[in-house]
DNA sequence: TATGAATGAGCTTTCATTCAT
DNA sequence: AATGAATGAAAGCTCATTCAT
């Protein structure tokens, strides 16, 4: 039998996705995560704590997710195309989760602190990209900007596989989004 | 005098935006507009429908400027940078409405027969992207793909340039964006 | 094409006993009468004043239908069988009203002015029942008592044959019925 | 201290009998109740679901009182005479709850099941019409003719000695009032 | 830790009524 | 006489949060 905090953060993530925030309320989220009202008090001190935890334990997930099987010694191209095949995969294992962001990340129900922490993730990924620059492989534009390229391109990319599942059987699609992408930033 | 509707419309995006939908009372929005709030349900009959009505009157604004000033002799390049530069330059203009869009396309608020009005919409987008794909200039990637890569990357610039703001006032950022827009989607 | 005036009583009169008086919105009466919510206010100056002019023309029609047909020169039986056999003619005839009455007769919409004034109209059917009495053919019992246990057992019977209408199609029933009513009361 | 519920169901007996059902506010029930507005909610669903249970806690009531003091020994007359003294002394003893049935009864806020389920409690008193019916005391109607005779005679009886309270000191009129039911129902 | 009855502020929506036309 | 957009008080109901157990 799982934790109850934890079922408690995995219902109000489906919850949230399907119902929104404001209209989740906390007495489903109980009902459904198996917990008295009162529990859920027990564990986040307000429904704003509980969304704003859920943010950051995802973002950890993903970061996790996102930088997996990248060695030291992988040229950049193929850190980048590790990175941005791992991001469909994420999306793909944690579907709930991408919506997650979707939906969220632009939201006031989180608050700056917590996307300022969120971001602090990212650095390892920012890293690849300076990198990248520096050798002269990337194009020289800023990397803030090169980052909200990628990452923009990477979420539209998702859309697209979301809605079109099919395609993913075979590669072929999915190895041409990333020639794309490889082409929009290269050098 | 604004028309009462107009102004209900006006100030609900600007609240839903800094507030978030289910965060924003009704009452608050007539107060606002300067309407009593009987009057708001009598243009629109509840809050739901308000929200959608929002939707689509922002979707075909943006849809208007995105097509402006684009010629049909142009050529593809030509057409896709005035669109590129179109939804920039809309995403200034116009900052509520953009930020309603990051908030509230992925909302459960939104249903989805709205959704759907809005993407027809799109259609003489799509079929630059056609023809551009006809002619060997664009990539042979399904349309739906790189439409979705196409707005996902313009976002990402959007994004950039909203936290940027100064990076706007010389045009070579915003020119290295696109050449990055179209390197990755040129054949 | 009927009075604006009559148009609202009509409407009013079926809306208020299918859905009850404070249930019915004055919008939903005009749109059904075919009028503007203005108009309802031009003839009747209240919700409260409409029902309660209701209440009287029904009472009205009433009492015009149960002395019906009754002559000077009739037995007081013959008399008291008119009206027991014009009460169950009226209510099927006229349903909705007999249901209003049984809806509102004891509801605090009616002010006890209406109510009264409704009363002193039958004071014909009252000076039947004191002549029975003063011969000796009615039971010796106050009339005011007569008056109320003849009403009840009238209401009874039509509740009976409203829920089995097709009893009505020969006229053995309401005849025992009467017979009933008759014993009941003869001295 | 009053259970809550209880409280909350006398509370809102006494006033939708003095106000009317949609003239009583769920926030002036509770806060007479002494209760939060909330904790209403928490025991009914909604203010229908009040009422409807309403009417059924009371029809089980009067029900019960209806057929006290009855012993399977007695004469059918004795039995009805039972009944209608019950009546009148229920009626007088529970005055709110006899007008809330004066009206509530023909009111569509009491559905049509909850009437059923009320309907269905009455099985012991149409029992002793079908027994009197059998050894030909009673007249040869329907029984439902009957019973809907007997009620409406009934309800006359109360209404007359609520507006003519002193009349019931001693027993003179009350017992000519059952001579005169018993002489309309007997054969 | 865990419970869930109780709270009451606050929400969306309704609706009788007004009034300029 | 007739209209119907506009009003705003008030309604039913929700829900985050508390607290005694």
């Amino acid at each position: 039998m799982k934790d109850k905090r934890e079922q408690i953060l995995e219902t109000s993530l489906k919850l949230f996705v399907e119902r929104g925030f404001h209209n989740t309320p906390t007495s489903l989220i109980a009902k459904e995560a198996g917990v008295a009202t009162g529990t859920l008090f027990h564990y986040f001190k307000t429904k704003e704590e509980l969304i704003n935890s859920l943010y950051l334990e995802i973002k950890d997930d993903m970061i996790a997710v996102l930088v997996n099987k990248i060695d030291t010694h992988d040229t950049i191209k193929a850190k980048l195309k590790q990175v941005f095949m791992n991001s469909v995969f994420w999306a793909f294992n944690k579907p709930f989760q991408q919506l997650f962001f979707m939906q969220y990340s632009h939201s006031p129900y989180i608050d700056q602190i917590t996307k300022d922490q969120g971001m602090q993730r990212f650095s390892g990924i920012l890293e690849i990209i300076e990198d990248g620059k520096k050798t002269e492989i990337l194009k020289n534009i800023s990397t803030a900007l090169l980052f909200e390229m990628a990452q923009g391109f990477i979420n539209g990319t998702i859309k697209y596989f979301r809605e079109n599942q099919q395609k993913l059987k075979d590669q072929t699609e999915l190895e041409n989004a990333f020639s794309a992408f490889w082409d929009g930033i290269k050098g």
